[in-house]
DNA sequence: TCTGGGGTCCTAAGTCGG
DNA sequence: TCTGCCGACTTAGGACCC
């Protein structure tokens, strides 16, 4: 998908539309997570510090991400891919490895381009958003060719034309090769992945190691058979906060690291599963970041026993200084626990722990993230102001209801007041008006989809229901 | 106002048992 | 019984991806 969480909002709310618009976090250490393309022309892209974008970008929007927004469209994204193979590999939200091979949906490169365009056009029927399509013989391949097909195209890869088609890139084009990576292939005087397939694998692997080293040098030459792969299961799960403000009092350290130790195994008991190793992750105020980890006797999905394991690990670890980010996770799962080895222990445990820190008593903490975090800190330690609690109760972006006015978004809020945006997917964009914080007719409400009455595609791919005007063609197809 | 959150995979060193 | 080797496992850190 295209800008994906930028284009789900500019969807969402019209008078977005055209408009730079940026999502991430907006507390003082926020990262962007998806610029739109309006807002890429001031130079914002992800992972760029939010403090730096608005320099960039003053008047763009800028919205906390609504991750149940995007869920329900990646669902609605993934249903289509699975019309057309049970092979599909999702890597996040937005993005997925389809096998349309396994499919029986493709098999030259005449069909694959015709499935492909299909597949665009639904999308764009079905969610209102525009998706790029890159097609090839392989995951590598086909992960570039969708870049370059981006934004709201299609691309191929033919068959026979890898080799030449690779060469002439820059080596970052490849996965794996990061910045450390690139850097130490530049030092070496290797720019372009023909570079590295004229190195040879031996030469390769003395740079970068075996595995490293060795793949790289087979996806330089256009190899790869990785195979697409449908289920995967979860190899560890893990929470972490970054703070608004670094922490130094040592027993408040201690106190979020139980926190996240409880929110972590509820996240591991959502899954079903339990772990065996506990991590606990730091990151202190120069952004050096260490983990300490313990390896129990058997997996547990019990609050007290990652709780302990990850306050026996911060004792090891020295937070003078301050401390800017805590993590707690668990990997080696599995799906039982040793209750014959846990359960009479942890009964114990449990048993001399007061009620109220029970991880069942928890307030629900599932807006994910540093904002939940920056809550915590002001609350705990008496600043909280009527900003926060507004910025909390009224989150940049997110729905709202009117008993007179209807559906909205808020655009904003602060002393003591909150702008609304009257104004969903279909309609035209909307007014601004603005209320108390605490006005009893507004009320917080859920996202609406950002289609109605969206063509079925029940029984496609075998035939294709009648597309409405203007998706006819790919290059017709609307970018939001 | 520098630098999120949730993952995966790899490497290397140390330990331990056969 | 002593020594060496090997493999498995644990731990810590780094790189990468979306």
């Amino acid at each position: 998908m295209d800008a994906f969480y930028a284009s789900a909002e500019q969807a969402a709310k019209p008078s977005l539309r055209g408009k730079p618009v940026v999502v991430g976090g907006l507390g003082p250490r926020g990262v962007v997570a998806t610029a739109s393309y309006e807002a890429r022309r001031f130079g914002v892209h992800s992972a760029m510090p939010m403090a730096q974008a608005r320099r960039l970008a003053p008047n763009a929007a800028y919205l906390v991400p609504r991750f149940a927004l995007y869920r329900s469209v990646s669902d609605q994204v993934m249903e289509l891919l699975g019309r057309l193979s049970p092979l599909v590999e999702p890597l996040s939200l937005d993005e997925a490895f389809v096998d349309l091979e396994a499919g029986g949906t493709a098999d030259d490169t005449a069909s694959a381009l015709e499935i492909g365009r299909q597949l665009r056009e639904a999308i764009e029927a079905v969610t209102g958003l525009s998706g790029s399509v890159g097609l090839a013989g392989s995951k590598m391949l086909a992960k570039i060719a969708s870049e370059e097909a981006k934004p709201d195209g299609i691309r191929l890869i033919a068959p026979g034309t890898e080799r030449e088609h690779l060469a002439p890139m820059p080596v970052r084009t490849l996965p794996g090769v990061g910045p450390a990576t690139a850097d130490h292939l530049r030092r070496a005087g290797m720019t372009t992945v023909d570079d590295l397939a004229e190195a040879g694998e031996a030469e390769l692997v003395r740079l970068l190691g075996k595995a490293h080293g060795a793949s790289l040098h087979r996806m330089a030459n256009g190899l790869d058979d990785r195979p697409v792969v449908a289920e995967r299961d979860a190899k560890s799960v893990s929470v972490e906060d970054t703070f608004d403000m670094d922490l130094h009092d040592r027993v408040r350290v201690r106190t979020e690291v139980e926190r996240l130790a409880d929110r972590c195994v509820q996240r591991l008991r959502g899954a079903g599963r339990s772990g065996r190793t506990v991590v606990l992750k730091v990151r202190r105020y120069d952004f050096s970041t260490l983990t300490r980890s313990e390896t129990l006797r058997g997996p547990t999905d019990d609050p007290a026993v990652v709780r302990e394991a990850a306050a026996r690990l911060l004792e090891s670890v020295d937070t003078t200084g301050g401390v800017r980010l805590l993590g707690v996770g668990v990997t080696g799962l599995a799906d039982f626990t040793q209750e014959d080895l846990f359960a009479q222990a942890a009964g114990e445990r449990a048993a001399a722990v007061p009620p109220e820190d029970a991880a069942e008593a928890r307030p629900q903490d599932d807006t994910g993230g540093h904002e939940g975090a920056a809550e915590r800190e002001a609350g705990q330690q008496g600043r909280g102001n009527a900003e926060q609690l507004a910025a909390r109760r009224w989150p940049a972006g997110h729905d709202v209801c009117h008993e007179v006015h209807g559906h909205g978004w808020v655009q904003g809020s602060g002393v003591g007041r909150v702008t609304v945006r009257f104004e969903e997917p279909g309609s035209p964009p909307g007014r601004v008006r603005t209320f108390r914080v605490d006005d009893p007719a507004l009320r917080a409400a859920e996202p609406l989809p950002l289609v109605r009455d969206a063509p079925d595609y029940s029984s496609w791919p075998a035939s294709r229901p009648k597309s409405r005007s203007g998706a006819g063609s790919p290059g017709a197809a609307s970018s939001p």
